[in-house]
DNA sequence: ATGCATCCTGTAGCGACTACAGGTTCAAGG
DNA sequence: CCTTGAACCTGTAGTCGCTACAGGATGCAT
């Protein structure tokens, strides 16, 4: 897990740094950009020059955002640990928080899967210029901020589109 | 349904269609820079007046957009209907693909949802600088391109992050 | 010396909106 | 007819998390 010899220091250039930790090198120059990864020494041209503390680091970053955590979540965690002053308690709120969002939009997916099935089994499939699926689409009205043009009760879907956007 | 007095058509102003689809005026206007809705008829000074045919057509948009359709599906969709030259069979098929894609989205989001309440679920949630989510993220190294960091054999997350962008 | 893979900065694009700024029009009340 | 203020107009920039260039400099092997 140590380097062997602490004297001869590692050092990687963006690409191996890419290759190691799955993280596309424009990623890499991105997040430090946004300040998520420091600004690193640099070799007399000016190639960026890494070590395995940022290994461990980006790999954290990489780990967190494939669990869905936002940048601005994995920024507060990174915040946390980097002075050292995190508690047990302050990244179990975090993450609760996520699991709760991830959760809604579980639901949420799960009743659209619903909706479009039922649609979708009304379909013969047929050449004709006529689909159930269309019908539907059309008739059945939106949510409206008023207005009463619906006149059986709908199946609940939700009343924003998040789980197709990045971010509430 | 349909107009009592087709000699006095409805004309409503952008105002009142956001009103009546819940659709917000910019997005109103967002849809048809991009060609989605028409270029209306316009009043003296510009303001555009729009009939029940669009109420319905931006129901359409809005309702297919609640369940996850992309505008490129959305477009599609109503370039069919448009033309009247569309089968239940072509309709079905978009219906069916965007199903899959709801579904893996699903699968990877449960996945997720498992993995992080594994975590979680070991937080004593102390007031002490440790945690085992932090040393999880940490320790179990994400997907690198080449290298065998991880010893074990770790459970299988999503390999991208689509769930949380827009589109694949 | 030469080639060429890799690196650099900076900017623009994606999807699906949202949020202004800075101006014009409309409809109602006086 | 005039004023007020809500509603409308256009155009541009911002959001999130990257990705994809363009146009050039560097690093290293031959």
């Amino acid at each position: 897990m140590r380097p062997a010899r602490p004297s001869a220091p590692v050092r990687l250039t963006i690409g191996t740094l890419s290759e190691r930790t799955g993280c596309h090198i424009e990623t890499i120059r991105y997040y430090e950009r946004i300040g998520l990864m420091p600004r690193t020494a640099r070799s007399e041209g000016g190639h960026r020059l890494y070590g395995e503390e940022h290994v461990k680091r980006l790999g954290f970053i990489r780990r967190s955002r494939e669990l869905g955590f936002t940048l601005d979540q994995v920024r507060t965690l990174l915040r946390l640990v980097d002075g050292r002053r995190y508690t047990c308690a302050q990244v179990k709120r975090i993450t609760v928080e996520h699991l709760d969002e991830i959760h809604r939009k579980v639901e949420d997916l799960r009743t659209i899967e619903r909706v479009l099935k039922d649609m979708a089994i009304q379909c013969d499939g047929g050449a004709v210029p006529q689909c159930p699926v269309i019908d539907t689409l059309f008739d059945q009205a939106p949510e409206a901020h008023s207005g009463r043009t619906s006149r059986a009760p709908r199946k609940q879907l939700p009343r924003t589109l998040d789980h197709f956007s990045p971010r509430a």
